[in-house]
RNA sequence: GUCGCGGUAGCUCAACUGGAUAGAGCAUCCGCCUUCUAAGCGGAGGGUUGUGAGUUCAAGUCUCACUCGCGACACCA
């Protein structure tokens, strides 16, 4: 049902002098619900009919037909409604039960293919909290838009091509050995890659050799392209571990390399299109119109660059896919870069451009500076994963010690946890890294949410897992409006999370919906026999099913007992 | 220098398209487990929303200037 619109219906006679359309554009929600469920500001109409607006406010209150609504006052300048809490309850309830963890699908992708370039770490490097974000905001956007019926094609753009794979073998040759790599492929890798840049400054011979070998790479040699093969499918191996962690799953993990093949296509059209430039012996495309600099295409010894691979990349993507979006989950240092990209491919002709989206995120420091995997200074994201689970471990031993399945249980909290705290705020913001606060499970936590769907669960179970009736689901309830209002908000919550690509819209919402349950939880008693019992437990239910629902748009689990 | 992002309570952050008394969490202090899981609930203190103008009935939100922090500025990705 919807409200505004029936808010609108009553207002419109009462008001003239204001189209519908602008009555419906002026409706806002009250910040509590003693302001009422929805309110008109009469500020307007004081300017057009010279009066003030509080008492234009009881005026209209005196037009109003009220009978659809628990009551409608004037409160200062604001006209304010508050529905009948028995009707909606039993609106929204009903439809929740219906629905299941259905609540919220909406028809709004028509099944659109929406590639999503995500996590992409580079091969021979371990996984760190920065592509931690890249990963998880990945995941929950596809979650997100295959719910309102897109469907997203998680792609990892593995950086398993360049100049690094010349240095990595020619390191390797020196001080490497099979044994080790097997036994641990990504911290020796890495140990030979920073030891390499550790001795390169008093040896610069090394850089020359590390040239050669990625030449011979790029060439077809048969040791070079076994070596780099051998490094990327443990390195593969390695990074799917984490990702079985995290419990996502990629639909492709064409990187770099598979674009070797398609970059000439890219420079052909350019070519053929007269956008290639010549500029202190490289090759560019001018972007002087689009306010950018000159987007740069093939060095001046004739290599490819990272834009023409790109280029490649989307263009391969609209082909394969016929996407209508095309997502990017990238930091926002390289927004210049995917400017570049689209005024390139907008220059090649390709409407589709408008469709590809840069989706930017903070960048995550450690004490205050950037991390750099050459210089050392990585934050390991499977260390971080380890910590927070034995913690929760901990946790469990305190608080439940004879919960059953404690490791699952663990592994949900403790990395819940860590994923929750990086989708709760706004994508953009950066942050420092601080392990207490990544793992903490108290406040505004994964933790905290998934604790209050526990609770639910447990309540259920104690009732005896009733199925649940359609009926006697009326309850007006004052402590149950605000948790009964939030339900109703996850539909046009996922939608917004959406259009903005903020995965932080469902967790905020996640969190507000668990402390509406958690302050009921806490002063009213749930199980008692009495009329509203059913309509009760209808709601516990809604509750649980919504929360777990909002928990796996984020990627997080939601164990019934913790 | 140019462009981008940001500056809100001691700390970390909210505030949907401009609206009512700027809200949470953490930390500090005080209450609540003989009642459905205390990973919880209730309460207290804590603010010139970086500075200064402007637009508006109304500005944390929009415009301009300034300031501080971070990032990007063609042969890495």
């Amino acid at each position: 049902m919807d409200y505004k619109q029936q808010v609108a219906d009553v207002l419109a006679p009462a008001l003239p002098e204001l189209a519908m359309a602008d009555i419906l554009a002026k409706i806002e929600q009250p910040k509590t619900s003693k302001q009422g469920d929805l309110a008109f500001p009469t500020f307007a109409l004081a300017k057009i009919m010279h009066r003030a607006p509080q008492m234009i406010a009881g005026d209209v209150v005196e037009k109003i037909d009220q009978t659809n609504f628990e009551k409608v006052v004037a409160m200062g300048p604001y006209v304010n409604f508050f529905f009948k809490k028995a009707d909606f309850s039993a609106d929204i309830l009903a439809q929740i039960m219906m629905d299941g963890a259905h609540f919220g699908d909406a028809k709004l992708g028509n099944a659109g293919q929406v590639p999503i370039d995500m996590s992409s770490p580079n091969i021979a490097k371990p996984i760190s909290m920065g592509h931690l974000r890249s990963t998880v905001i990945g995941n929950s956007l596809a979650n997100i838009l295959s719910k309102i019926d897109y469907k997203p094609v998680k792609i990892n753009h593995l950086g398993d091509w360049g100049t690094q794979f010349g240095k990595l073998i020619t390191a390797y040759k020196m001080w490497g050995s099979e044994a080790e790599v097997k036994a641990d492929p990504i911290n020796n890798l890495l140990k030979y890659y920073v030891r390499f840049h550790k001795e390169d400054v008093d040896h610069p011979e090394m850089d020359d050799e590390a040239r050669d070998w990625f030449k011979k790479l790029e060439n077809g040699d048969e040791e070079a392209l076994a070596l780099w093969k051998w490094f990327r499918s443990e390195s593969l191996k390695a990074f799917q571990k984490i990702y079985q962690r995290l419990d996502i799953q990629f639909d492709s993990f064409n990187g770099e390399a598979f674009y070797n093949d398609k970059m000439a296509e890219i420079v052909d059209i350019l070519e053929s299109k007269n956008l290639l430039h010549e500029s202190q012996g490289a090759e560019v495309v001018d972007l002087s119109k689009y306010d950018l600099n000159p987007a740069l295409i093939k060095k001046s010894d004739g290599a490819t660059l990272y834009i023409t691979r790109d280029l490649a990349a989307a263009v391969y993507r609209k082909r394969t896919y016929d996407f209508v979006q095309s997502l990017y989950v990238v930091g926002n240092e390289q927004t210049n870069h995917f400017k570049q990209l689209k005024a390139v491919l907008t220059e090649m002709g390709f409407d589709w451009a408008d469709e590809i989206h840069h989706i930017p995120f903070g960048l995550i420091t450690s004490n205050g500076k950037k991390l750099s995997t050459r210089s050392g200074r990585v934050i390991l994201l499977d260390k971080v994963l380890d910590d927070a689970v034995t913690l929760a471990h901990q946790q469990i031993d305190q608080k439940n010690p004879d919960l059953a399945n404690k490791d699952a249980v663990a592994d949900a909290v403790g990395i819940g946890a860590v994923v929750f705290h990086d989708l709760k705020n706004e994508r953009m913001n950066s942050f420092d890294f601080n392990l207490e606060e990544v793992v903490r499970f108290e406040g505004e936590t994964g933790p905290y949410v998934q604790y209050a769907h526990a609770r639910a669960e447990s309540i259920l179970r104690k009732a005896g897992s009733p199925k649940l009736t359609a009926a006697n689901q009326q309850l007006s309830d004052p402590a149950a409006w605000d948790t009964l209002k939030l339900l109703s908000e996850f539909p046009a919550t996922i939608v917004r999370a959406s259009e903005a690509y903020e995965p932080s819209i469902i967790a905020k919402y996640a969190i507000h919906l668990a402390k509406a349950f958690n302050k009921y939880y806490g002063n009213t008693k749930i199980l008692v026999e009495d009329d509203d019992l059913n309509a009760r437990l209808a709601l516990v239910q809604s509750v649980s099913i919504v929360l777990k629902e909002a928990l796996r748009l984020l990627g997080v689990k939601a164990p019934d007992e913790m």
